[in-house]
DNA sequence: CTGTACACGTGAAAC
DNA sequence: TGTTTCACGTGTACA
């Protein structure tokens, strides 16, 4: 019973963040009488249902993308908030750090590898550091120059992610 | 069968631009001639909206909910897909990648700086308010070699392709 | 015609 | 009190 598994790992928070859907969806049928439409291409009994394939379909792919980003949320080590938005708000707030701070690393890097020649050793161990940049890029968009400013203009907007006490934003992304 | 309020999408088409595959990119049509904005005057003749206001609300939040993937999508230079998962997963991806390269440079920076090190000054300030806009384009298609441990983990779950068939799905990400 | 993917509206629940 | 987030079912559209 209670095949309606109501997501299973749905608490965010460790406080209690579930809500409990006390639904009673027996199981995936009942869907017919809803509305007077006679499909007389009737599915033979407890067969796949044309309309209720598909909630059991996006039940799942729901799933998925709750565990995504569940899994997301795991990688990115300072969460502020399990909201569903400041979790992906935190992670690229993350990426972009660990972007800037990879650039500075190898900039220090490679400014440690110009010092006298003397200290360097044979051992060269930057073959594994491939640094080759990858100019050539399939993206299709956002490739050159402009792409940042448009992560400039989209990061620029959440920066200030408060979601409490919103003050009508009025969304006027001028993309 | 008759609508009351609702005659389909086509009124804010500034939203719905996430569901393309890999055909022609195009995106931001770069057109706000919005306007429309039917007023659903209910008959009943009151002008507040007792259950109309959450609607409202519903909408901005998902709008929200949609920028902010967009912007991650923005952030992680290899994209696959658009799936408003494949985009997380691809993110975590990304992430871990970094993480792991970054774990490298610092460990070769400190073997270097082991050697007879000039004075230089080792600035590692994670700073995060700069919000640079680093666009380090130089992706490293990350080995997948090791540091994998961890991806594994989590990448146990969402292996797409294997959502058919099991609606139970142990869900084995703890966090 | 089947499957995938998305936005939408709605009730419930936490804050 | 009200606001905000969430999962759910449903219809639609594209592959």
């Amino acid at each position: 019973m209670d095949n309606v598994d109501q997501e299973f790992n749905n608490y965010w928070e460790t406080n209690s963040f579930l809500q409990n859907e006390d639904f009673e969806y027996d199981s995936w049928p009942l869907e017919e009488a809803i509305s007077g439409s006679y499909d007389s291409s009737s599915p033979d009994g407890a067969a796949s249902s044309p309309a209720s394939k598909n909630i059991v379909s996006e039940r799942n792919r729901r799933q998925k993308l709750n565990q995504r980003l569940f899994a997301l949320r795991s990688v990115v080590p300072n969460i502020t908030k399990m909201d569903k938005a400041s979790i992906i708000k935190d992670a690229i707030s993350y990426i972009q750090g660990l972007q800037y701070e990879e650039s500075k690393l190898e900039a220090e890097i490679r400014e440690l590898e110009s010092t006298p020649k003397s200290s360097l050793s044979f051992s060269k161990d930057f073959d594994r550091d491939l640094l080759v940049p990858v100019t050539s890029k399939k993206m299709k968009q956002l490739d050159s120059g402009p792409s940042r400013s448009l992560i400039e203009v989209l990061d620029v907007n959440f920066s200030e992610g408060d979601i409490h006490g919103r003050e009508d934003s009025g969304s006027e992304c001028n993309m």
